[in-house]
DNA sequence: GGTGTACCTCCAGT
DNA sequence: AACTGGAGGTACA
């Protein structure tokens, strides 16, 4: 599918642009489809609560696209929609629903994607009780929220994520979404609902290496067929895991082929109500070892490693430890970073020089 | 159980 | 202008 030219990012660093970067700048303009003056509509949800920026282009979905300063569109399920908020004092946040059939219905799986019941401000002083370091970042990252999106959406993203970059990954998603319907278009990024199991078991790995999936293509196939194989159906069965622990339901992900620790920690995290669930790279590696277990710095990550990581932090901030580790995952990133930089990120550091 | 390596492809850095 | 090293890892020996 078209997108606007990739801003060239060389790595993760790009995941986080400044909270007022302007929008990309689509190469092919089209009609825009005003079949009517969008209306925006606010949204139950402050930006303490959530900021666009600090949610959307961090990781968790690659597929949501930013359409404006600070205006994100995506779909969920059948419903196309933008979220935005004022760049001013406005503190509130809008949505607007492109083509809804049904708004009420819109609004309320927006919520439940937003995982609009779980307050951060209420999970945030948690944390904050529990470590006074997390507030001194959290402080200048107000809004930083873990979505709750489609299983089998989330899982054939993070199928693509292996070991590879923010931009083929994006790519890589962009045409896996393309096989979906068509849901429309907005500010020149063209949008698709998520393709179901049927329609995705009827791409071969053949096509998919075409593509450019390379030796992810097998994992596609592969985990679609093995989750159609399933009793009751795929979808019922990623559903399942949502009741499950942690633990039952890592290993039941790890089943599925091109899935592993790491792919399931984060499909766990970010569709499966898993809170505690700590996807543990290079990155939570470094905050880890800097920050929660220092003697294990300079050692190298290793599997049992992870798990030691990943019980650290569950130790340290409990059953939501998911969402802080989200937060300074964030804190960690380059673009963060530097706005942190005269403040907070030192305060980090001297916290962990401290224990030493 | 802990280690090493191949695996697709793109691309920034030399 | 080639070339190499990595990139939110996983599978397999």
């Amino acid at each position: 599918m078209k997108r606007p030219r990739p801003p060239s990012p060389p790595s993760i660093s790009a995941a986080a642009k400044p909270p007022l970067s302007p929008p990309p700048t689509p190469i092919l303009k089209q009609k825009l489809q005003r079949t009517g003056a969008p209306k925006w509509l606010p949204l139950k949800l402050t930006q303490t609560e959530l900021t666009l920026p600090l949610t959307f282009p961090t990781g968790q979905t690659f597929r949501w696209k930013q359409t404006g300063p600070v205006q994100y569109s995506g779909s969920i399920g059948p419903h196309l929609v933008s979220l935005r908020q004022r760049a001013g004092d406005d503190d509130t946040i809008s949505y607007c629903l492109h083509r809804s059939a049904s708004p009420k219905a819109a609004e309320l799986a927006l919520l439940d994607f937003l995982n609009a019941e779980i307050s951060l401000a209420e999970l945030w002083s948690d944390f904050e009780i529990k470590d006074p370091g997390f507030g001194e970042v959290a402080k200048h990252l107000r809004g930083a929220r873990v979505l709750r999106q489609d299983p089998l959406e989330c899982l054939i993203q993070f199928l693509c994520s292996s070991n590879n970059n923010i931009a083929r990954i994006t790519k890589m998603v962009d045409f896996v979404s393309s096989l979906g319907l068509y849901l429309g278009e907005v500010e020149g990024f063209e949008f698709h609902q998520f393709p179901s199991l049927e329609r995705l078991s009827r791409v071969s790995e053949d096509e998919l290496r075409k593509a450019g999936f390379g030796y992810r293509a097998k994992y596609i196939t592969g985990t679609v067929s093995a989750l159609q194989s399933k009793p009751g159906g795929g979808d019922e069965w990623l559903l399942s895991l949502r009741k499950l622990d942690l633990q039952d339901a890592i290993a039941a992900l790890c089943t599925l082929p091109g899935v592993g620790p790491k792919v399931a920690a984060c499909i766990a995290l970010f569709s499966l109500d898993q809170h505690s669930a700590i996807p543990v790279d290079t990155h939570v590696w470094q905050i880890a070892t800097r920050y929660l277990v220092p003697d294990l710095a300079g050692a190298k990550l290793t599997l049992k490693l992870c798990s030691r990581v990943a019980e650290a932090f569950v130790s340290k901030y409990g059953e939501y430890a998911g969402w802080a580790q989200t937060l300074l995952f964030i804190a960690e990133l380059p673009a963060q970073k530097a706005l942190l930089q005269s403040s907070q990120s030192i305060q980090l550091v001297k916290s962990s020089e401290k224990k030493k």
